[in-house]
RNA sequence: GGGUCUGUGGCUUAGCCAGGACAUAGCGCCGGGCUUCUAACCCGGAUGCCGAGGGUUCGAAUCCCUCCAGGCCCGCCA
């Protein structure tokens, strides 16, 4: 927490100097640990040279025994702060404690939902963009302090599960020696909606089981969650091989069954807004929406939005916070959930949108049987990681090796995908699914096992924290930002944001354990570099396990 | 057509919301480094009118406007 101390300390300092309220102050980049442009906007209110304003602010600030062991300088127009060798080395000591990078405490229950797909069919490449986002949001709100409850919205009712339901129903057709579930399922929708293109006389078909299911009809219930339980057990098992965790999988037709569709229903029609002719409907053009937004079909069923709308009408009352991980798809119906949340007096959900995945030859889709899933993916990748281990460390066990290509594997996956900013949308590459090199999930657990591997080697030592190459003091200023990424990655909901932070940090160690030598260094050099390395070895444990990546001590 | 996101070296990408110091890094390419703490590594080199054009500003990749290109959405699907 040193860098957060310090930064609030000279905001402060600066405040009080230059009695401006934005002191404009930054991370310094290379220039410094912080640094000010204050002295621009001065400049044009006293019309005098910013660069005589810099230095007179330095001047000042120098003076103060408050700022300890920062040292301030004008670098042109630039107020630059550095920090000295006492307090890299205060961050080093910081940086080995275990939980490093964890916040404070916060109050208040947080809810965040995410991968929610239809239960037709395994989760694909793109599926699990949104597993990826979500969990590391999930761990990075943890890691800040939040007491947070991960959900996973379950559409047991929707027209794909009433497709799989008649396919199993009406088609003949036998799972497969040892096929998995959820594959299995998307198999027999496949199969169904050839049979509907064939003859679409069964939508009608599809349609009645929809309203059999409204009314809550027992025998077409327990089929569809026959279908989906089934379906869903298949995409755990992803889940879990993930590293993703889910609390609770929030059933869609038990907010039918208990009542709270009704409710929301007849909340709805006493909307101004409000229109029912042989649909229910909300008229959403003062908040920007032309389309109308449907609530209950003119058979008198209710639409997927119905049931969103009574599902986080329950959240609104059970949380404090609730965050939705989305694909960009659900931009428009989920700015007209939280508009019209809004009219009902009702909490909006925070909302994270990624923009998709596409394959090269066009996007996916389940239904035509279109995708590549997260197992085959898991599988491929999996199959490389074991074959670079078993060239690299011949000498293992067979289950050892396959253990450190599975954690690899998941590595490279997930760090492939949370690497990129969400709003980019992506084509899948199979050539960077497979590259386990610099900017890669294993790249940066090979630089923890490299530091696990030094401090093995080195036995009992006694801690100094005394830093003055360019590589030590890079690392230790790199090192000390760890608690601002945390925070930046949960305040904005950017988790490639820690993805960043992590990948540098493995570059600093990997350049400085080329050019200064731990285990051949004597005295209080080689202590102060093994307690570096320890603190490194700690960040990057925090850092990939944040991002649900084993760190590994040895691959 | 309307909405929305994106456009940064051959390819991928950070920075953009909160404008400032030489635009971040990877892949690929060229060249170098393993009797030395795990070479899944490191170092050097070439490659950029930050999509185009206007504007605001002392200062624009970053803010505003227009245009161009691509993704996604615009169902009584979810």
């Amino acid at each position: 927490m040193m860098y957060q101390e310090k930064y609030h300390q000279i905001e402060r300092m600066l405040r009080a100097c230059t009695s401006e309220e934005d002191i404009l102050l930054t991370t310094g980049g290379d220039h410094a640990d912080l640094a000010s442009t204050i002295a621009f906007k001065l400049a044009k209110i006293e019309k005098r040279a910013p660069q005589k304003i810099a230095a007179d602010i330095a001047e000042k600030l120098s003076g103060n025994p408050e700022l300890g062991d920062v040292r301030v300088e004008a670098t042109g127009p630039y107020v630059n702060f550095r920090f000295g060798p006492t307090l890299l080395g205060e961050a080093v000591r910081e940086a080995i404690e275990p939980g490093y990078g964890a916040l404070q405490r916060r109050s208040g229950r947080v809810v965040l939902e995410h991968t929610s797909a239809n239960p037709n069919g395994p989760l694909h490449v793109g599926h699990i963009r949104n597993t990826v986002i979500g969990d590391t949001l999930a761990r990075a709100f943890r890691k800040a302090g939040h007491s947070l409850e991960v959900q996973y919205y379950l559409n047991d009712m929707g027209r794909q599960i009433a497709i799989v339901s008649w396919g199993f129903d009406h088609l003949d057709i036998p799972r497969e020696e040892g096929e998995k579930e959820d594959h299995y399922v998307a198999r027999v929708y496949v199969a169904a909606n050839r049979e509907i293109e064939k003859n679409p006389i069964i939508t009608e078909e599809i349609d009645h089981l929809m309203q059999k299911v409204e009314r809550g009809d027992a025998e077409t219930v327990t089929k569809f969650r026959r279908a989906v339980y089934l379906c869903a057990e298949g995409i755990k098992a992803t889940l879990a091989a993930l590293n993703a965790h889910h609390d609770r999988f929030v059933w869609e037709s038990d907010f039918v069954r208990i009542g709270d569709v009704d409710r929301i229903v007849e909340q709805v029609r006493r909307l101004p807004q409000a229109h029912e002719d042989e649909t229910l409907w909300v008229d959403l053009t003062e908040q920007g929406f032309e389309k109308k937004y449907i609530l209950r079909r003119s058979d008198g069923t209710s639409v997927y939005s119905t049931r969103d709308l009574a599902y986080h009408t329950w959240k609104a009352r059970n949380y404090d916070r609730m965050i939705d991980v989305l694909g960009a798809d659900h931009k428009l119906i989920g700015a007209q959930l939280r508009a019209t949340l809004g009219l009902l007096g009702e909490k909006p959900p925070e909302i994270v949108f990624f923009e998709f995945v596409s394959l090269p030859e066009g996007s996916m889709s389940t239904r035509a049987g279109k995708f590549i899933s997260a197992d085959e993916l898991i599988e491929e990748v999996a199959a490389k990681a074991y074959e670079e281990v078993t060239a690299r460390r011949p000498e293992l066990p067979e289950a050892e090796r396959f253990a450190i290509a599975k954690s690899v594997a998941i590595a490279a996956i997930r760090y492939d995908i949370v690497k990129v900013s969400p709003e980019k949308s992506t084509v899948f590459n199979w050539k960077a699914a497979l590259d386990f090199e610099r900017q890669s999930g294993p790249y940066i657990q090979y630089a923890h096992a490299r530091a696990c591997s030094i401090l093995e080697k080195a036995g009992e030592f006694e801690r100094a924290y005394h830093y003055e190459t360019d590589h030590e003091v890079a690392l230790a200023r790199h090192l000390a930002k760890f608690p601002v990424a945390i925070e930046h990655t949960m305040q904005e909901l950017r988790p490639h944001l820690l993805a960043s932070y992590a990948r540098e940090l493995a570059d600093l160690f990997n350049a400085f354990y080329h050019y200064d030598p731990v285990l051949k260094s004597e005295g209080e050099t080689r202590n102060s570099r093994l307690a570096l390395v320890d603190a490194v070895r700690n960040t990057l444990k925090e850092s990939l396990e944040t991002l649900g990546i084993d760190a590994l001590r040895s691959m």
